[in-house]
DNA sequence: TCTATTGACGTTATATTATAACATCTCTAG
DNA sequence: CTAGAGATGTTATAATATAACGTCAATAGA
């Protein structure tokens, strides 16, 4: 796995990099990346976390994009589809890609305190199932990888343990 | 990781032996299996698949139990905490779990054609995400792992290839 | 150039999933 | 025999997601 991690990054860079290579990606796609879907973008990568599809939603009603969900899902979901962003199964919530339009089967890793999220990516044909899907028999299309518990700043911050 | 997989089993039996053990494991520690709990629990086993919480409700009216979502989500709840069952967070549904009162992290795989799904489970300390996460400093608490795709049978049954 | 198709965006309406908050009952610990 | 805990039930509402339809603009073929 190539952690990401926790760590502080040139975030000024990562969104105009990333804006860019969608671009990229959808001229020579054919697709369309329009203005909502790139500001959908800009937000999700806004502060790297994961945000409901009504988040983005309010954001986009206050700057005059249409108002109601299918709006807001049409964005997240061109998004999803074409690599930009993933959605977080155990937050029903999206997040921006950190290693766009590289081949690889995201695994994200979620602060239950302070909701940072950070992806790691694994190889899709070295992944942790595929052993078991290969002695099974199945054929995997899609993988959801998520780790919940602590990042180092609120383990060292003494974050209450876990509740049974 | 130690594959249950899609193979047949002894389902009568199963659902017996699950029964029993959750029974001796709520008087072990003295929390209640009551006749909502038990009768979740047996709906969940009843063939192996994924029930939403309005699909457990509905069976539960019919017999007689109380009629409002908080009914299901409770029982659900209390069946997950002590490790009787799953969400599937992909699915928003609930399966029975197939290593009870086993300490492991559970995988699944899951069928996109005929919604069968395997567990499959992981050891928590060398699971996929142990490397990643000591690297980073992240204490994992709880994990999600679930595989998309098509099982043998499905495979072999010569279902359509996942379309973009 | 015209026109048919496609894809994007907007809307209304509704479906699906989940929880908050409160009343009642039963069991048990004191 | 009574206070508290925990289970069930209720009403009400919140949060997440999609179906279906109209309009418009870009595009590809005739």
């Amino acid at each position: 796995m190539d952690t990401k991690g926790f760590a502080k990054h040139d975030h000024r860079a990562c969104i105009v990099d990333m804006i860019a290579v969608a671009e990229a990606y959808s001229a020579a796609n054919k697709v369309q990346f329009t203005p909502v879907r790139r500001r959908v973008l800009e937000l999700l990568l806004e502060d790297h976390k994961a945000l409901g599809a009504y988040d983005v939603l309010e954001r986009l009603v206050k700057e005059g994009y249409g108002s109601q969900p299918p709006v807001a899902y049409r964005a997240l979901d061109f998004l999803v589809k074409h690599g930009f962003a993933h959605k977080i199964e155990r937050l029903n919530a999206y997040i921006a890609c950190a290693h766009p339009q590289k081949i690889h089967a995201p695994a994200f890793m979620i602060c239950r305190q302070c909701k940072a999220i950070a992806e790691t990516m694994t190889t899709p044909t070295k992944g942790p199932f595929n052993q078991a899907a290969e002695e099974a028999g199945f054929q995997i299309e899609r993988t959801v990888f998520e780790a919940e518990g602590l990042c180092p700043k609120c383990v060292s911050g003494g974050a209450p343990r876990e509740v049974s």
